[in-house]
DNA sequence: TTGAAAGCGCTAACAC
DNA sequence: GTGTTAGCGCTTTCAA
């Protein structure tokens, strides 16, 4: 194991000192007026030794880790580690590092680990605020640290958000289940004050009162057993003769599916809020509303790191469009 | 903002040395015969305060920075992402953080994320090692940075690894068919050298070879695009004549999956590797090799800091058991 | 038992 | 244009 060199080492190999090294290594040549020719000459020998510099020193000197925290409810979603993925891709590309996790729905466990992030000193925020997480986003804001929430907000405070427009998204999915003639259409939702799953619920409720027709809601509870949902979604079903069913996550769509195949009933229209795998090769294949991933997280790591470099005055809120994906499911054959 | 309280607040606070209060912060207290009295009204203090170490600070000093870099083949892969979670999770436990990428089978991008890696200054890494990686995985371990390959691993490098028994999962399910009377068996695969696939087309043959089964095997490469994978599967499927086919990954069988439905012939018999949200509610439900997710990130985090701390004389290397589930599409209705 | 002080490797204000 | 040097906040050796 070869030992690592340092700014110093390549100072003294060079017989200059430090500070020139280190405005060369950071852009600040031109600035500084450093010759060319050293300037030159610093750069081969830097390549040359492969020197790194340390990133720890570095940071605890400027501040500046260059990580990100990024903290989504469930990595293993499918939405979220899509998310993932791309927010990663992005990060990387601005010369950032993720550092993640799930919060699962555990309110202590999320203050915990945001506390964590802080002492981490990460650069910025990427949350999914889960529910009673509003005094941490708060707290947070309030440190001054560059903070984008995402999928949701917390409507009590005033910072960077980017979420898809679930109402309107909601809205279009049922005004196309009404204009295929279903006259009772039902919503599987949450038990959940998430600005998501309000919206959801109004763009429903919109286009139900639009058309004059009675709603049918469900909630559930995030913790319900896999069984009793299931149980709980074949008596809404049932019960109410649903001709069609919109539900408010992919997850929840997954469960519909799973309980409404247990019984034998014929399977009511339905469309999922977002994109599933299972989706596309379900039979019948899944009418969803799909949030378009590419742009969210754009604008996501846009606004974090136009925050982080000061460059937002003020909060950016977007709402980005969510587009219907018609399939099999919504549709009479 | 308040201002951050440093250790040296403290220790002017309490009248006593910076020492003296790093030493009880960090559990020497009784190591170094601090007084009991002493060691409590420190801590009450810190507590108080609410004083947070500056991590960057400590990891300068100590060289450990309680940070894991996980590198996966794709963090969207609902196998990686669910392994990412537990990971996560366990990682936490432990007091380590997680900072992840995917490597999008992307040879060069994959190196240069281990040198960032390398140079954040990880306390080890977790790697699933793509094709073309043996030298970097070399070079990690040459460098004496903690390493544990993962799913797969470098023959030439002998150093942790924790897989899954991909042989004998492979074998167990072709003889699962082969005992379903199925004759023309067919095995589709990716054109790779990474060990899980080879043990898989290992599995394969042995039980083929074993009821004297003529071998079909189709192997496609990782960039075909989705149209011309689908040709090239139906066509192998249907010009074989094959009652049955075996799948080496889990993103192999959905494109199987999309392919046989595209052509109106009846589906062979299947099993696919690795579990997939889409398996179990397909119909017919998908049987699969499915991998133990539980024990094989509990080993895989046990073997990292294990290694970290010192305590592992010699390299482990782990095969943990894969499990046959068996469900509708494998068997004769 | 406790304290002083040397550094971990880097940046940048200040000096020349 | 380039060099000297004081920290960033912490751990730990050495001395008392």
């Amino acid at each position: 194991m070869k030992k690592r060199v340092l700014i110093s080492d390549i100072a003294k190999a060079l017989g200059i000192s430090v500070t020139t090294v280190s405005f060369i290594l950071n852009d600040k040549a031109k600035e500084k007026r450093i010759s060319e020719a050293l300037t030159k000459r610093v750069l081969d020998y830097v390549k040359k030794v492969g020197y790194k510099p340390n990133q720890l020193a570095k940071s605890l000197r400027t501040g500046q880790t260059k990580i990100l925290g990024l903290l989504v409810e469930d990595i293993a979603n499918p939405f979220f580690s899509n998310v993932a993925k791309h927010i990663e891709r992005r990060a990387y590309e601005a010369g950032y590092h993720i550092i993640y996790c799930s919060m699962d729905n555990d309110e202590s466990k999320a203050k915990e680990l945001i506390q964590l992030f802080i002492d981490r000193q990460v650069d910025g925020f990427i949350i999914t605020p889960s529910e009673g997480l509003e005094e941490t986003i708060s707290h947070i804001k309030q440190s001054n640290i560059p903070l984008v929430l995402f999928d949701r907000f917390v409507p009590s405070v005033y910072t960077n958000y980017v979420v898809s427009d679930n109402k309107h998204g909601s809205y279009e999915a049922t005004k196309h289940l009404l204009e295929g003639q279903n006259k009772r259409i039902g919503l599987i939702s949450l038990y959940s004050n998430q600005t998501q799953m309000r919206d959801r619920l109004d763009g429903y409720m919109e286009a139900m009162d639009e058309f004059r027709m009675q709603s049918f809601i469900k909630k559930l509870h995030m913790e319900t057993p896999d069984e009793e949902a299931k149980d709980q979604i074949n008596e809404f079903v049932v019960d109410n003769k649903l001709d069609a069913v919109l539900f408010a996550t992919n997850y929840l769509a997954v469960k519909g599916l799973k309980a409404l195949k247990s019984c034998k009933v014929a399977l009511p229209k339905m469309v999922a809020f977002d994109e599933h795998t299972l989706f596309k090769l379900h039979d019948p294949s899944i009418t969803v509303v799909s949030q378009d991933i590419e742009q969210l997280t754009r604008e996501l790591i846009h606004t974090l790191i136009a925050e982080i470099e000061g460059k937002l005055k003020e909060p950016r809120q977007l709402t980005i469009p969510c587009e219907l994906i018609i399939r099999e499911s919504s549709i009479s054959l």
